[in-house]
RNA sequence: GGUCGGGUGGCCGAGAGGCUAGGCUCAGCUCUGCAAAAGCUGCUACAGCGGUUCAAAUCCGCUCCCGACCUCCA
């Protein structure tokens, strides 16, 4: 492969050139969404950036096994005291049984994963769905010593493992502040050490969401279904790891050390994390109370919202800012997003209209240069570290040269055949396989084409008739309803807004 | 308090020692019956103060602001 890929690890906090263990396969996890209720906006960046990250590496040539999970089972909002799950807590509210609560919004992520054209995983397993692997794994780590049990809980003894292994490595984190720090253990405390974490953890008989162990009845870590996933469906070790930035600590960290204390071998090869989506400079999340909800963005229902905006659009707007920086959600921002994207998109469409007219006479090896130019560069900027705003810039020189042959403004017989077959190939394939956004919106083609042809035709009966007032109502009533009429030099074309 | 990451033009947002980012907005022009679209031109910024360097938005130091994580969170 003569891509020269580098990916920001986290864990060595450098871009470092990719090499996959096993080539051309890669394997890679995502943490998924826990479905106790809708996913918003901010969830989906995240998404967004690992099925970008999927669909560039399946681009250049890579076998990909993507495998995110869903997380069905309740995971106790305080790990030291009774705390109540949040599936649990759902299940109780909307009066249903836990299941149903899991069924209702893994089915309503999906709905959402396909209006924003993710490409659905090549696996996505349950937490609830992995019970016994979880067991294993607990019982192998108890097995090395690296954890122990209380009243039916097991905890990780962080202590046990910094004896020969590190802790904290990922988030930076300084774990002997956590060791030294005893802390007034509440009565309700069983673990040794406030830096311990459950990797079972047992539950009274009346809760919701349960399961048989050798330890008791319970509930699996939170932490654990990943590790136990990802050794799954990945092996001992795998090429990369993602997820949001507020996971890597404790959730990734714990992670590591469970699999560690398991194997002996570290999981992940490269830890990826994708960077916050904020609303006024503050994270977007649920208990904040800023969040959006796919559905309040395409009505515009939300309060902090003008108007509606498409979907297309929205995952256009992601994806003009680099993964690993806040991206902050304001209307104007949008906006603007919106209208580059409509730029962006009839370029698109100009592409696959245009036909390529040989004179040699005209060539020009400049232009041929400067095109492939652009050709080789949109790739370069995706190879380093996935720079999504970079290659979109470099597809918007794109456009313009697209543009330009259309008007007639240069002519397209300044570069050769191959020349534009590649720049047609290549935009193609970064509008459509690897950035995604060309998701066709339903519509009635035929009637409409019809239609507009009709229209159209009539509007050119009038204006050569010079009544303006009548082609301009035609015009304006169009617009109305989201089609724009452009009256070009040769001919008029419409599109829908 | 600890750890990490930021502060870039009217707005969004890349870049990270010398080279036009890109998009949106605004103004002018070309085209057009007008408009839109498209193209061209212009507006040209790197929080502050020092330092290193032939050269700093980019490196170093200090200061001021902001955010994330440290409890569930994508």
């Amino acid at each position: 492969m003569e891509h020269q890929l580098k990916i920001y690890n986290s864990l060595s906090r450098e871009k470092e050139l990719f090499v996959p263990i096993n080539p051309p396969h890669v394997g890679m996890y995502s943490c998924g969404p826990t479905v106790y209720n809708e996913v918003h906006l901010g969830n989906l960046r995240t998404f967004t950036t690992f099925d970008v990250v999927f669909r560039y590496l399946t681009h250049i040539g890579y076998k990909v096994r993507y495998v995110r999970n869903i997380t069905d089972a309740g995971h106790l909002t305080n790990d030291a005291g009774e705390g109540v799950d949040r599936i649990s807590d759902r299940a109780k509210l909307e009066e249903l049984e836990p299941m149903e609560i899991v069924q209702k919004y893994t089915n309503s992520f999906h709905d959402v994963c396909a209006i924003f054209n993710l490409l659905p995983p090549s696996i996505e397993p349950t937490a609830t769905g992995h019970i016994v692997e979880q067991i294993e794994m607990i019982k192998q780590i108890l097995k090395n010593g690296y954890a122990y049990e209380a009243h039916g809980s097991i905890y990780f003894d962080v202590r046990k493992y910094m004896e020969k292994y590190k802790y904290g490595e990922l988030s930076g984190r300084n774990v002997d502040d956590l060791l030294e720090g005893t802390r007034d253990l509440d009565g309700q405390e069983e673990k040794k050490n406030q830096a311990d974490f459950a990797i079972w953890k047992s539950v009274a008989p009346n809760h919701l969401q349960r399961w048989v162990s050798p330890w008791g009845e319970g509930i699996p870590g939170w932490h654990l279904e990943c590790s136990a996933m990802g050794t799954k469906y990945l092996g001992k070790q795998f090429d990369i790891h993602g997820g949001g930035m507020d996971l890597k600590f404790p959730h990734h960290e714990c992670e590591i050390a469970q699999s560690v204390g398991a194997d002996g071998i570290q999981p992940v090869r490269y830890w990826m994390h994708a960077n916050m989506l904020t609303v006024n400079g503050d994270k977007m999340s649920k208990s904040k109370g800023n969040s959006f909800l796919p559905r309040e963005l395409f009505e515009g229902t939300h309060h902090l919202l003008d108007k509606g905006y498409a979907p297309m659009a929205v995952r256009f707007f992601m994806l003009q800012a680099h993964y690993r920086s806040t991206l902050d959600f304001t209307n104007e921002a949008l906006q603007a997003a919106e209208k580059g994207f409509a730029r962006l998109m009839n370029a698109y469409k100009v592409l696959h209209e245009l036909s390529y007219v040989n004179d040699a006479a005209k060539r020009s090896d400049a232009e041929i240069a400067e095109v492939k130019n652009l050709c080789k560069e949109v790739y370069e900027r995706m190879d380093d570290d996935f720079n999504t705003p970079e290659a979109i810039a470099v597809l918007f020189e794109m456009a313009k040269k697209i543009n330009s042959y259309k008007e007639g403004l240069i002519s397209i017989s300044t570069i050769d055949e191959e020349t534009f077959n590649s720049l047609k190939t290549i935009f193609t394939s970064f509008i459509k396989d690897v950035l995604g956004i060309d998701k066709e919106e339903k519509q009635d083609n035929n009637i409409t084409d019809g239609l507009m042809e009709l229209i159209l035709e009539l509007r050119k009966d009038v204006r050569a008739k010079k009544d303006f007032a009548a082609s301009d109502k035609i015009r304006d009533q169009l617009l109305k309803v989201g089609i724009q009429v452009k009256d070009g030099k040769d001919g008029v074309t419409w599109v829908k807004n």
